[in-house]
DNA sequence: GTCTATAGGAGGATAGAC
DNA sequence: GTCTATCCTCCTATAGAC
């Protein structure tokens, strides 16, 4: 008892530093993972320098590398980011609704991150950096997760005859995820012809409903 | 005449010397040319270095740089190369028959391109590059070639009724590009499910047809 | 025009004081 | 954990002999 009477007001002390610690510690990686969403979407990863993202931070590099190890790092923790939001936003989705409806919304949702710029580029041959996604729980897990959610309305919108059903599920996810960053969006975009949601609904049509005409 | 036969075994033995010399130095920068585009293919623009081409040539990176100014210059020549390829292909094509066809034809062509790691990729952000690119009158000639040619039968197939005349045909032409550089490509080959025919057709059937079921 | 050798600079990562 | 200053590697580009 005395032991406990003696120790709670320390341990309550402690406990309350740490927290706010790790309060700003958190706010600072959150940050940094800004940054570096922002200039990986304008730049790509080969054109960021991690000099940037500390300027963009507002701190020192050396700092940077006490929160990341690694550029590599930096550029996972980003993408863990926006499949967390990825993951946020397909939580908002009905359940009830016609399962290709909820996929054309995502894609839509995810086009319009591009637009935005928010939506992080990096390059699919670099192995350095695919090898640090790959060994990072927090990424594969999401992405499974995000893989399976969209997996599952896939198959379901061929069983309803609502997706074509003569493409393997495999190639529709493929080609719902590379549609999220097509750079037809960019191009577009360079343009000035379009406003971003006439650009969504371009690039959706296209994708969605294919270039040949349909009979009406 | 007694200038005449003075000097034409002369110029004549020149005129050989020079063009042999010509010869061998063309051959020189296609072989150059070829791994530039091998390499461009394989690792993209930031991940090759000069030092591959000359290694992958067989020659010194000072003699490659007699030949070519920059690294920009080097993947400018390739894209060009790849560029007279398509018009050299386009021409093969009927020009009596179906618009819509011959579209469906050059993408197809374009894709088992890529899938054969001979489709040069570069980086769409990179200024220095684009810099180089768009100063390079080879390059936009065949582009703008390539571009009128793509667009005439775009315009042709929407008063047809073959293609969606929904899409404005500049929306067309940025996704038939952006189709021969799909990445969808390179999953479903890394999959190892489908051979390279099977391929294309999947994703030419998802371009054209679209994802959405259609009435049979 | 080919080579060897090296300049020159960018950028990722670290040392060490505080 | 933040800073300044620096290291070190890699890569583009060039100098200079042949």
């Amino acid at each position: 008892m005395n032991f406990h009477a003696y120790n709670r007001p320390m341990a309550t002390h402690n406990v309350i530093k740490v927290s706010f610690k790790e309060q700003m510690l958190q706010a600072r990686e959150d940050a940094i993972i800004q940054a570096v969403n922002r200039l990986l979407a304008e730049k790509g990863f080969d054109a960021m320098t991690v000099d940037q993202v500390a300027a963009d931070v507002g701190i020192a590099k050396a700092s940077l590398y006490k929160h990341f190890p690694s550029k590599e790092d930096l550029a996972c923790a980003a993408m863990v980011s926006v499949m967390r939001r990825a993951q946020a936003f397909l939580d908002t989705l009905p359940t009830d609704a016609p399962p290709m409806e909820n996929l054309r919304t995502v894609v839509g949702w995810t086009m319009g991150l591009k637009l935005a710029g928010e939506m992080p580029a990096l390059p699919s041959q670099n192995s350095k950096l695919r090898t640090t996604l790959m060994a990072s729980k927090d990424y594969m897990d999401g992405l499974m997760d995000v893989s399976d959610r969209l997996g599952a309305w896939i198959e379901a919108a061929q069983a309803q005859g609502a997706l074509n059903a003569k493409f393997p599920p495999i190639a529709v996810l493929y080609t719902l995820f590379a549609r999220a960053c097509d750079p037809v969006l960019e191009f577009l975009k360079m343009g000035e012809l379009y406003s971003n949601e006439e650009i969504i609904a371009l690039v959706l049509g296209t994708c969605f409903d294919g270039l040949s005409a349909r009979p009406v």
